[in-house]
This record gives C-alpha cells, sequence and structure tokens, in this order.
DNA sequence: TTTTGGACCGTTTTAACAAATTAGTCGAAT
DNA sequence: ATTCGACTAATTTGTTAAAACGGTCCAAAA
C-alpha cells in the first residue's frame, strides 16, 4: 500500500484524529484505529508502542498544524505589534477549532487534569523561543525599549495560556470578539505606557 | 448553645469548611457536618436548604476573606501600581492557602468543570469593580493616561483569572516566586510603555 | 415559638462478582 | 519488511443486592 513505512504513519495519525475528536481519547479503541486504516489491530502495533503514543503523534501532528499558521500569520504582519497581536489571536481561535486537543479531552473528565498539564508544558518551550523572537526583532527593527526580552516573552505565552484554559472550560464565542478588541486596548497601553 | 440563629449558622459554617477541606465536596456527607457541630442531620437543614447550600455559604465566606485581605494589601500600598501588584499577588497567593475552593475541587474530578466555571463568574463582576476603583483612583491622583478604565480593569481580572487557572491544575511553588519578579517586570514595562 | 433528633422515603452509591472488551504480545504467514 | 489471528492479562461493563445518602416530616424538647 503505502510506499515507505513513514508515508503509513502518517496515514494512520490522519486517520487517528478523525476517531480521536468523534470519540474521544478513552471511548476510542485501537481496534476502531486499525479499522479506520482497514488493517488488523495489531499492524498498529507495528508504527506505534501504544495508543498513547498513537494520541501523542496526533496531538503533535495538530500543534505542528498551529504553528505554521501562526507562523503565516506572523509573517505575514508588518509591526511587532501585529505580530504579537497575530500570534495571540491565531493561537486562540485555532485551538478552538483543532479537533483533539479541546474536544477529545473535554468529554474525558476522567482523564485527569495532569494529562492536560503535561500537553500545555509540552510546548511551552518552543512557544517562548518564537515570542522571544518577534520581539528580538522589535528591539532591533522598531527599537523598541524592553529590558528582558526573554522574561516578557515568559510572561505574554504564560498570560495566553491562561485566557487560553479560560476558553477551554467556556468557549464563549461572545468573549472572543470582545478579546479582540480587549487585546487591542491592552497592546495600545503597552505601547504608550500609563505614564502620563 | 449559640445566641440566635445567624450565629449558628456561622458555626456551621466554620466547621463544614473544615469537613470539606478534608473530603472535598462529593465525599463529605451532610451527616458528617451535623456530628462536627454535634447536632442531628435535619438540624442542618434547618439553618440551610441543602447541601450545595452549605458548600455555597463556605465558598461565600472564604471569598469574603480573600476580599478583606485584598483590601488590607491594597490599602495599605501607596502607588497604583503597588496597589496593583499587590491585589494580584495577594489573590494567587491567598486562594493557593484556601482549602476549599483549590483543594476539595481539585480531588472531585467528577464536580464538572462547569461548576467551576460557576464559580469563576460568580464573583467577576465585583472583582472588575474593584480594579476600576483602583484604576480610577490611579487616574485622578498620579494622573495616569487610561484611555478606557473599565475596559483595562476587565482585561486584567481575565489575566489574573487565567494564571490562576495554571495555579489550579499545577501549583507550582517554583513558578510562585518567579511570578513576583515577572509581574514587577510587565508592570514597569506598561508604566514606561515600550515606545522608544 | 424556636430548635432538635429519630424515623422514614426515594434515590444514589457502593460492593462484589461474572461477562465482555480492551490494550498489548507473539509467532507464523506473507 | 509487513500483516494478521490467536492469545493473555488487565480493564471495563453489566448486574444485583445492600448500604449510604440527601432530604422530609413530625413529635418532643427547650
Amino acid at each position: 500500500m503505502a510506499v515507505n513505512k513513514e508515508d503509513f504513519r502518517e496515514t494512520i495519525i490522519e486517520n487517528a484524529k478523525a476517531v480521536f475528536s468523534k470519540f474521544g481519547f478513552r471511548k476510542t479503541t485501537m481496534d476502531e484505529i486499525a479499522a479506520s486504516v482497514r488493517k488488523g489491530k495489531s499492524s498498529i502495533y507495528y508504527y506505534f508502542n501504544s495508543k498513547e503514543d498513537v494520541f501523542n503523534a496526533v496531538v503533535d501532528q495538530e500543534a505542528k498544524e498551529l504553528r505554521q499558521k501562526i507562523f503565516e500569520q506572523v509573517n505575514k504582519a508588518d509591526t511587532t505589534f501585529d505580530k504579537i497581536r497575530a500570534y495571540i489571536i491565531t493561537r486562540l481561535t485555532t485551538l478552538e477549532k483543532m479537533s483533539n486537543l479541546s474536544n477529545a479531552l473535554r468529554n474525558d473528565y476522567l482523564m485527569h487534569l495532569d494529562f492536560i498539564a503535561e500537553l500545555k508544558t509540552r510546548y511551552r518551550g518552543e512557544e517562548i523561543e518564537a515570542m522571544t523572537n518577534i520581539l528580538e526583532y522589535g528591539v532591533r527593527e522598531e527599537k523598541l525599549n524592553i529590558p528582558d526580552v526573554n522574561l516578557t516573552a515568559t510572561a505574554v505565552i504564560l498570560i495566553i495560556g491562561g485566557l487560553e484554559l479560560n476558553y477551554f472550560i467556556q468557549p464563549l464565542d461572545e468573549e472572543l470578539i470582545s478579546l479582540e478588541a480587549g487585546l487591542d486596548h491592552l497592546m495600545e497601553l503597552v505601547y504608550n505606557g500609563v505614564k502620563p
């Protein structure tokens, strides 16, 4: 069928994603995943070590897509502030649409919060790095005044993570609208400073 | 025993708080609450309508204590920035120590996230009001430049709530230390603005 | 009248066990 | 190199009876 091992791994991930987002992690069986690619269950174990392994691969793939979308939007933006704005908006709205991280986990009350916490820390490092890059660009090109770029980046990512958790619990579309306005207001504040 | 009805209600709340924080909401029985004040179960129903009613009273009382502590610290601070700083730090660290909201709920996986969300919205209004007051004071006394005080207050409270959720899931003491430093850095940034 | 406890009711939770599913292994067949 | 069916050990589900639970009612106590 598939040309090489890596290709079929991708096929499995693609199909598993659909199954996971329909039934959640807990209610999805390895037999179902196997059936979705018209193979026997044990074939899946030739490509993955465990059910969690498959799920992690799915999550990683979604994270990759999100990373790509953010990268696009950030690059499209001209100023640093538009870049930051794009980063935050894209991250929050895209994650909402992503099936697995939100839907699959939301219904699995039994999949402990620890798991979510682990997921959140997994990508935090690269997020901070990305934000650091944006800020450093700003300092260089627009000569912004940011004393400790890395510290600021960490704070921004931490805040975004907090907002995300809010929407994770309560996916309010109405609030998302006001989010954009509020974000603009807040960023303008940060730019000018509140000092008279 | 107690002089009047209201006094004994307080006694029940005080003891119920201890029981709830030890066993969580689900695992706490009305018989235990009654036993903790050395009364029969139905006596409790003379003072409260239901188990949830007792729990809500406990939460309200803790919220009141938190409000008081914040009020103290905010008043003690001189500048607006120290007030905001005091508000955030006090709120995050005190809530950590508060038994019911954190410990009790954390173990009750079955008490849906909806419940937590409801709790969070319950006090949001007064939180925004308090923060608005702080900001308005700052605009008046120190003539700070904040275009829309209410919008900024809302944003600040939203951010605090997000950070709180982070600690709710992962109570990292190490991060709490860096929180103070990060907060100072961030507030200095907001004060001066990043504009060169 | 205000407050309390004991008996009571309907529902939910628990305990225990058997049956069914499930994740994961392995060797034989491609 | 890849697939699969047969297998196992562990987990989940279904079931049923008993226990525990939240909540009500009312008579007695204060």
